[in-house]
RNA sequence: GGGCGCAUAGCUCAGUUGGCUAGAGCGCUUCCCUUACAAGGAAGAUGUCGGGGGUUCGAGUCCCUCUGCGCCCA
């Protein structure tokens, strides 16, 4: 126990407190618990190549105060820390950080050093390195980012358990992730296929429908004339993409559009190309868009493969997945006049190739008038500068229910049977279970990643076969392909005839992130903690993610264990800076944390945090912070005061009438936070609680001083001192999962052991004798004695030759019961009390003594 | 276009199966160095509960509708 200091201090607790917890051992996972005593979390793994913001702060200060209390209801919290490291934000922080570019074709360099460490100049030419290389510098740069990440959190108070953190692209990771693919691939639920697919042609790999974002584009109309074959005029279509004509394979329209009925199974030429096209009738075309007729292309857009694939089109794709025209003219371009024209834009860009389209057609007569700009919807992926193209590729997917409505069905299900919080997030869910239209693709053709652990064998001829992939054996994963050598193969026939060659590709950053608890479970490598742990408590995220990261990690569940992963979910909202925008880096009112960790203490920047609704985006405010502030400063100064009348006698009880219904009312607060706590309603358990602490502080603590003190005897002060001691107890632990700094500060003045597993209060610790609707006349009494002091302008200790009171009977019985305490408090020197039961608020006259002493 | 949410004091927000005179904090104004705390305390002013309609003895709360804002999906 510490001694209580002579000036109560915020300053330096953060540093104290986070060597003791970790050297006492405070949050460590209790794991002899069983699973009936554990409360399980799978918290986030933030991106540690992004940066630290305030959102990080804000949500898992969230989860934070949920995990602090379980603890306390006496629950082993497992509450593990992991870092999202692998994927395309690490691999383009490292290119910028250190000048560098990935080439798998390059030699491993050993000992390479990159050309910067930090701050390339502008005109620096990327210096192409092995992937090898490249991967040990992704290592090197997130180590150091994790220990920026790891210091934040400390700071913040964070009760993790530091044991039980992973990386997704550790071992275990890569082992666990490698797993259950390979499991998902022996019951049919990944597959490969080859199949036209979005494609970002700056990172040069295939993106899912979850990274997919739509961005407003300006774009133009262009009406393009095709020639009807049988010679009996023209049919007008008008396309934002000209530069795709040579890729068209059809013109479509509506079947009940009555102006191109006639029209279906005939046959066009497209403009520049002579290419014949049919015309053909699809429910998905839009009369009211353009002129009701558009063209087929492979591929302009998702609805094109539709087409395509409902209508059995031929395939003449033109775009390559460099984003350039490709070389070779599609079949069926083969006019002479057709195929100089694409030698015009073979190699181009695609928008320099829509230019080049749409002077030809200028040229030919087949265009009318000009194109007449628009604003539309563009796909991108999310992490994306130019427009998604779709090619045709090889791709590995995970059935999702996208194509398969028995599973959707299933999935749906897993959703409505988890418990949300708020309880509208889940329609999230569900909108977007609903709207799947293709499974989940999960092969990505870049380089800091968790490699598909699959081969293939190459055949006489040096063909792949990708329909008989070659798999290795559970127990020697984590396996890279591209260097190790799959069972029955020597290593020398690696890309050869008859030999095997490895999967190039690495898997989805949420492909290993979807299987977060278990990895942060050692699922099959520690069976006996994964029982303790599986299914979880609790899954905490920011709702923009639940497309994503929870709905795959309830797909991988639903395969691997049949079961949800967790039985809660909590959603937290954005921040908004002051002005409600959403805060961003590019307006310039990004704060960052560790300053205001200065400036306010983590106590009172948790405070804001905690202050936020469930789910609810929130304004981030200093003045939160200061308010925090003031009420972990007002809880170093209560305690001080409580304490420092010392140790009661051994057998005092309270008894009067005041202090037990000051405990019936913090009784009540405890009741009212339990609730709220056991609801995850982390804000309404702060607010009751803070509201209970203030009114002991300035009422309860004002009446009772001079009793405490010992001016109406022992048994009167005994009574006092003891209250004050358990209301203190109850208080200091509610707020202990806000602020835990100061919290534990004031329990170590006078407790054994950490505030933070000490039990949680419950009302039975209090005498419930108590009668706690006397405190509002009481306090309504002594409001009115302040206010007339107040409004005479004086100080509040001028004594009160006569309050005169008039109140209904029961509230005279209620004033009497406390009147000593008023007295003392209100420097009260005689009384007058008047019943009438006309009135529902007690009313006071007040004559102040001040006059007769000036 | 479909879905979800929000609208209460100058600001940020509470307001729990409909129930007393609609609350808190911040900010603002005034006063008080009071022996836990001046990094404090006491007090004051401020509302057509977004508009309209309905149900009800009674509506901030339930229903309908309109308006504005935000987010998700197409």
């Amino acid at each position: 126990m510490a001694e209580i200091p002579e000036k109560p201090s915020l300053d330096g607790i953060e540093a104290h407190w986070i060597d003791a917890w970790e050297s006492e051992g405070v949050y460590q996972f209790d794991r002899s618990a069983t699973r009936d005593r554990v409360y399980a979390i799978d918290t986030p793994p933030p991106t540690v190549s992004g940066s630290l913001h305030m959102g990080h702060v804000f949500s898992y200060t969230h989860t934070d105060t949920i995990a602090r209390y379980q603890r306390m209801r006496g629950k082993s919290v497992f509450y593990p820390m992991g870092w999202d490291d692998n994927g395309l934000p690490t691999e383009r922080r490292v290119q910028n950080f250190f000048g560098v570019r990935c080439d798998p074709s390059v030699p491993y360099q050993a000992g390479f050093q990159p050309p910067f460490r930090g701050d390339p100049p502008k005109d620096h030419q990327a210096v192409s390195i092995s992937r090898p290389n490249f991967i040990e510098l992704c290592e090197e740069l997130t180590h150091q980012d994790e220990k920026v990440f790891e210091d934040l959190f400390r700071r913040l108070g964070l009760s993790v358990d530091w044991a039980y953190l992973y990386a997704t692209i550790d071992e275990r990771s890569r082992r666990v992730s490698q797993r259950a693919f390979l499991r998902n691939l022996a019951r049919g639920e990944a597959y490969t296929q080859e199949a036209p697919t979005l494609w970002d042609v700056d990172f040069k790999t295939a993106v899912a429908q979850a990274e997919l974002e739509d961005r407003e584009r300006p774009g133009a109309y262009h009406q393009i004339r095709f020639a009807r074959t049988d010679g009996a005029g023209d049919v007008i279509i008008d396309t934002t993409r000209p530069v795709l004509i040579a890729a068209c394979v059809a013109l479509v329209a509506h079947p009940d559009d009555e102006r191109y009925q006639p029209l279906f199974g005939t046959s066009v030429r497209t403009p520049l190309y002579g290419v014949e096209v049919p015309i053909v009738a699809h429910p998905l075309a839009q009369p009211d868009k353009g002129t009701g007729i558009a063209m087929i292309c492979t591929f302009g857009d998702t609805t094109d493969v539709t087409w395509w694939r409902e209508l059995n089109l031929p395939t003449r794709a033109i775009i390559g997945r460099d984003g350039r025209i490709v070389a070779t003219p599609p079949n069926g371009l083969d006019s002479p006049d057709g195929l100089s024209a694409f030698e015009q834009i073979a190699g181009l860009y695609v928008n320099q190739a829509q230019n080049k389209v749409v002077d030809m057609l200028r040229e030919s007569g087949a265009m009318i008038g000009d194109p007449r700009p628009i604003t539309h919807p563009v796909k991108f992926f999310e992490k994306g500068d130019r427009p998604l193209e779709i090619v045709t590729s090889r791709q590995w997917y995970i059935r999702n229910g996208g194509r398969g409505d028995d599973l959707r069905r299933e999935l749906l299900a897993r959703g409505e049977s988890l418990t949300w919080h708020p309880d509208h997030m889940r329609h999230r869910y569900t909108n977007w279970v609903e709207g799947l239209n293709g499974d989940w693709l999960i092969s990505r053709q870049r380089y800091f990643g968790v490699p598909i652990p699959v081969w293939y064998p190459v055949d006489a001829h040096g063909e792949t076969d990708y329909d008989h992939p070659i798999v290795p054996d559970e127990s020697l994963l984590p396996i890279d392909p591209s260097t190790d050598v799959p069972p029955g193969y020597s290593a020398d026939r690696r890309d050869l005839p008859n030999g095997f060659t490895g999967d190039p590709d690495v898997m989805d950053t949420w492909a290993t992130s979807s299987l977060s608890p278990q990895i942060a479970g050692q699922w099959e490598e520690d069976a006996d903690l994964f029982a303790r742990l599986f299914p979880m408590d609790l899954r905490p995220q920011a709702h923009d993610i639940i497309r994503t990261w929870l709905f795959s990690t309830v797909v991988r569940a639903h395969f691997e264990h049949d079961s949800l992963p967790w039985t809660n979910a909590a959603l937290s909202g954005w921040i908004l800076d002051p002005d409600r925008k959403k805060m961003s880096k590019s307006k310039g009112n990004v704060v960052t944390p560790l300053d205001l960790f200065d400036k306010f203490g983590s106590d009172a920047v948790r405070y804001w945090a905690a202050s936020a609704r469930p789910g609810i985006d929130t304004a981030f405010s200093e003045e939160q912070m200061k308010v925090g502030r003031k009420l972990a400063t007002k809880l170093l100064n209560a305690s001080k005061f409580v304490l420092g009348f010392g140790e009661p006698p051994k057998d005092a009880t309270p008894s009067s009438a005041l202090d037990l219904a000051m405990l019936a009312r913090v009784a009540h607060t405890v009741d009212e936070a339990t609730r709220a706590f056991d609801d995850y309603d982390y804000a309404r358990a702060l607010e009751r609680t803070e509201a209970t602490f203030w009114w002991f502080c300035d009422d309860y603590v004002e009446l009772v001083k001079g009793r405490a003190y010992g001016v109406h005897g022992d048994d009167g002060a005994a009574s006092a001192q003891v209250s004050l001691r358990l209301a203190l107890s109850a208080l200091q632990r509610l707020l202990a999962p806000f602020i835990p700094f100061a919290t534990e500060s004031v329990w170590r003045w006078w407790q054994s052991g950490s505030v933070h597993t000490a039990s949680w209060p419950s009302a039975e610790e209090f005498s419930t004798s108590g009668d706690d609707a006397i405190l509002d006349p009481v306090g309504e009494v002594l409001a009115q004695i302040r206010r007339s002091k107040t409004e005479a302008k004086t100080s509040q200790k001028t004594p009160v030759s006569l309050a005169s009171v008039r109140a209904s009977t029961a509230h005279c019985a209620a004033i009497e019961s406390a009147r000593a305490e008023i007295t003392d408090a209100g420097s009260v020197e005689s009384w007058e009390m008047n019943t009438d039961d006309s009135l529902s608020t007690p009313s006071v006259t007040v004559q102040l003594a001040v006059d007769s002493a000036s």
